[in-house]
DNA sequence: GAGTGGTCTAGACCACCAC
DNA sequence: TGGTGGTCTAGACCACTCA
């Protein structure tokens, strides 16, 4: 609990950014750099999809060695903030323009090639945020929300039921029409309308009883087991922006996780 | 469908290792030593928890420079295969000396710690392996296999239902015995016994209802919900050496997963 | 051909650990 | 104090893309 000690001794800073405050925790130079190159894309001045700055430039810009930023774009690279391209450039990570519809999505088919799911909207409306979700997403009970509820189909079949709330204040034009002419990923929808991107997710899945209001639209008997799925997707800043509550009907499919 | 082109125009090689064969798919020098080190893990000249020599040393003998050899290490590292501690060295991953008991196991409780689990074998057979089972893990049917079956206990309660079949010709003196007095990670005991580690392994995660089998000693009533986990584990050279089925009760825990 | 990222090298120095 | 991994630099060259 007492402060801590003041650096009564003399300090050879390695150079300007080393050191700005009193060296609280040491961290090497390219994790500051890694750290001025995620204010860019936090801030906005690189935008999802875009190219930033050659690694020439941005040692340059940053007063370091090019083999220094190589290894901050790596561990951003790796994080799958950063996208690098062989003679193109480095770019900002997208969901908007992935191959596959659902970058976050593990359900996979047992049987046939991964299967593109269909989408049905079934509502889409203005809340306000229950405590628990408050909670969770750092709100305050009876913030604003969007709650938005839809399936998912495969070959005709509804295999995914989805109630996803977002903090109202971030999403205000987010209409029932504009998410139904929307083509494409709803994180790329997000990020393309709101410049909200998407940067990682947790999920806590546990097998449930399906209740009478999800057996309907899923199709299935009440009581029969069905994977809940909760999701809380964080964007820059480990800010949490939705909440989401999948009821996956794994009968025909499977939740795929690898393990290292 | 035709043979590829002979190499009829002389090969400038970039050094002995670069081109064993005509170069069919390039591949940088750093992943041949990645692929060298990987060998030497495989074959066993570094055993789990050893140290393996030093970058230095490593980069003589292959006769790259310490960047390279590096470079490889990185990689193996990120794979969890090699383990880095700045001061002493580079060592072999192992199961055996984990802080944590269960490093692929991902269930947590809703509430308080991380909560250590309980072992209690109900049974360890010998069997001969079901064409399904056979199939997933490149043997035959009617092979030799073990079979084993035992409960994860959280706070006295019965939390996970494991049914764990592994090939008989690896593990010839896995006993009852054995897994009774042993004392740590299962994957510890295959690894310091049968010299078998485990490196990765693929998860199918579905909602059943319990069965009245797996409803008793689980302690739930027949037809409730269980996560069903299903696991094949694979050691070095993608070889798959276990597979598992695990229930779990999800009542108080629940199966985390982070997604990028 | 110019520009980008990717590889490889060599050397200097730092941080950590054990003796 | 010596050995280990960790960081940083500078420069050369390779592979890929695009005008």
């Amino acid at each position: 609990m007492s402060p801590p000690p003041a650096a009564d001794h003399p300090v050879t800073p390695l150079n300007e950014l080393a050191r700005a405050e009193l060296a609280p925790a040491f961290s090497p130079l390219y994790r500051q750099i890694k750290g001025l190159i995620l204010q860019g894309l936090q801030t906005g001045e690189w935008k999802a999809g875009e190219g930033i700055p050659s690694e020439v430039e941005l040692a340059a810009r940053f007063g370091v060695s090019q083999g220094t930023v190589r290894k901050a774009i790596d561990e951003l690279a790796a994080d799958n903030l950063l996208v690098r391209r062989q003679g193109k450039g480095t770019f900002v990570a997208t969901h908007a323009e992935q191959q596959q519809q659902y970058r976050f999505l593990r359900l996979t088919p047992d049987a046939g090639a991964p299967a593109s799911l269909g989408r049905q909207l079934l509502h889409c409306r203005r809340q306000r945020a229950p405590a628990w979700i408050a909670k969770l997403m750092h709100l305050r009970a009876g913030d604003p929300m969007i709650e938005i509820r839809r399936l998912l189909h495969s070959g005709g079949q509804p295999v995914v039921l989805d109630d996803i709330w977002l903090p109202g204040s971030l999403f205000k034009g987010l209409t029932t029409e504009r998410l139904q002419e929307h083509r494409g990923p709803f994180y790329g929808l997000l990020e393309t309308e709101f410049g909200v991107h998407m940067v990682r997710a947790q999920e806590k899945i546990r097998a449930v009883a399906a209740e009478e209001e999800s057996a309907a639209p899923l199709q299935v008997t009440p009581g029969s087991p069905l994977l809940s799925v909760e999701r809380l997707s964080f964007t820059y800043g480990d800010k949490p922006v939705e909440l989401r509550r999948g009821l996956y009907n794994t009968t025909h499919h499977f939740y795929r996780n690898d393990l290292h």
